[in-house]
DNA sequence: CTGATCCATAACCACAGCGTATAGATCCGG
DNA sequence: CCGGATCTATACGCTGTGGTTATGGATCAG
């Protein structure tokens, strides 16, 4: 046995529940002297102490705590597998970085609850590149990143692109702005959507960038009147604060919002949910 | 055998990479027989089928994709836990509700890196009553819920109420309201905070209530008149909107801000972190 | 039709993991 | 300070699971 199994999950987490080998032995109707074993074994496998023993209770080490954290983490989820699988009930999940979906969230959120009652949808966000669709971290994404040639696609929007500037930042009085104009600031770029829109300049004569930890912070650093942010028109309307307005620019290309989707053993729902939010999506 | 095994994950998953039970059992270092039976073991304990099978190749059955996209998650969290726990590098999940967390984050972010570089820390959005923490899903929440007594909590700020108004509301002319002016009036509110907002008012004169599925549904009853919301302070500057506005409400008590955690094996980094985000929630 | 390829089944075997029993350690009450 | 109680670790057979090899049956290519 090299390998973490599920049984020893199971007893360390049974373990760290009851607070004792023996209860947690009877439990899970096994003796106690295999819960120990199953405890000891996974310890050598992870070659880290997880619960310090006295021969009164027991408490988890600090790694322990750590491991016990993913092992509830996994054993819910191999619940869920096991209830989904024998109901045949399902989930579709659904990647979406920003807010690429728009305000097309709630209805596409009414009527898949009535035209698939069956299928749960839920919502993760992502910001990867792919929309955590390579990552396996859901079904079908929609995203605004060029579409890599692993994955099926559906070209559902285009939007303009807006700068968000500081309010009292002189360009802020035109009503549209040009590229070039913005060729000398600062450009502030959500870390995690690694979007690469610096290549919208041409090579020599690229706005400085700066890289934000998230929405807040990209807003902070163009408030501040730090830098300047360039986002599709979606964010206008979704991302507002105080001290920050947003005016289009008239030469950068419109940038699309794809829906991807994994080409080979597709999720069984993914054909009725693209055009569900095709549909959504065209009627503007 | 009754119940599943990560073995039976391992075996499914390789054939559905490879395509063939064959090439699945060389990569897993088994015989073809072995992963046959895993497989079939699996589809046992479940009692669906998982895979069609030609004499030619392999494919999933709808049922199989479900199940593959859980199994390839629940093997990737057990690699997560071995790699944790051998490696020492761990990683703290931060849940917080809407943006109770507010313009901090990016300060947080910055100075936990600097103090805390071997814990990895990790943002879990989450809209539950606990934060997340009653289901495992993060270490150290974020919340504005009363505190619940099976967590120990720190209470970092307290923030004022107001209400969300569409811009062209008669009431909108108003510089501040009170309770009073709204218990004729629909309440917004988000199905998964689940918050009490509506026991401010006297039982006899409540607002009617109407549960929205997420913010941007939330701002769109609002825009659009239906509604009316009642929301912490933060969510003025960070939720803004064409069409609506905030207006402070006079006699409604603030509502704090707690930092909660398990009071019983709290994560090892937890009270570092409890100490910063107090110190910056402290200095406004 | 024949060979190649691939999955399922059968037969067998080793050892992993379980149970019972017991030793060792710690705490508690008197 | 000393038994008794309580809990974990170890010892030692035994059972059954999961492994192997061998083979049968089905399908496809040529």
């Amino acid at each position: 046995m090299d390998q973490v199994e599920l049984r020893q999950l199971r007893c360390l987490v049974e373990v760290a529940e009851t607070g004792t080998f023996t209860d947690a032995a009877i439990e899970l109707g096994v003796s106690q002297a295999a819960v120990s074993r199953n405890v000891m074994g996974l310890e050598r496998v992870l070659g880290v102490r997880l619960l310090h023993r006295t021969s009164r209770s027991v408490a988890p080490t600090s790694a322990g705590v750590q491991v016990l954290a993913r092992a509830r983490q996994v054993l819910a989820e191999v619940d869920e597998l096991v209830r989904e699988a024998t109901t045949g009930h399902t989930r579709l999940r659904v990647g979406h970085a920003w807010s690429a979906m728009g305000r097309h969230t709630a209805e596409f959120q009414r009527r898949w609850a009535t035209e698939h009652p069956d299928v749960e949808l839920q919502f993760v966000r992502t910001n990867t590149a792919t929309g955590g669709l390579a990552e396996g971290l859901c079904d079908l994404a929609i995203v605004r990143t060029q579409v890599d040639r692993r994955f099926a696609h559906a070209t559902v929007a285009s939007e303009r692109r807006y700068c968000a500037l500081a309010a009292d930042d002189p360009l802020a009085k035109k009503r549209t702005l040009t590229l070039d104009q913005l060729k000398d600031r600062t450009l502030a770029i959500d870390r995690r959507t690694g979007s690469t829109t610096a290549d919208l300049w041409p090579e020599d004569a690229r706005p400085r960038l700066e890289y934000t930890h998230d929405v807040d912070d990209w807003l902070a650093a163009i408030a501040g009147g730090r830098c300047v942010g360039l986002t599709p028109h979606a964010t206008v309307t979704q991302y507002r604060r105080d001290g920050v307005v947003y005016r289009p620019v008239r030469d950068a290309p419109p940038v699309d919002v794809h829906l991807i989707w994994h080409r080979r053993d597709p999720h069984p729902a993914t054909e009725a949910a693209v055009t569900l939010l095709t549909k959504l999506y065209s009627r503007h």
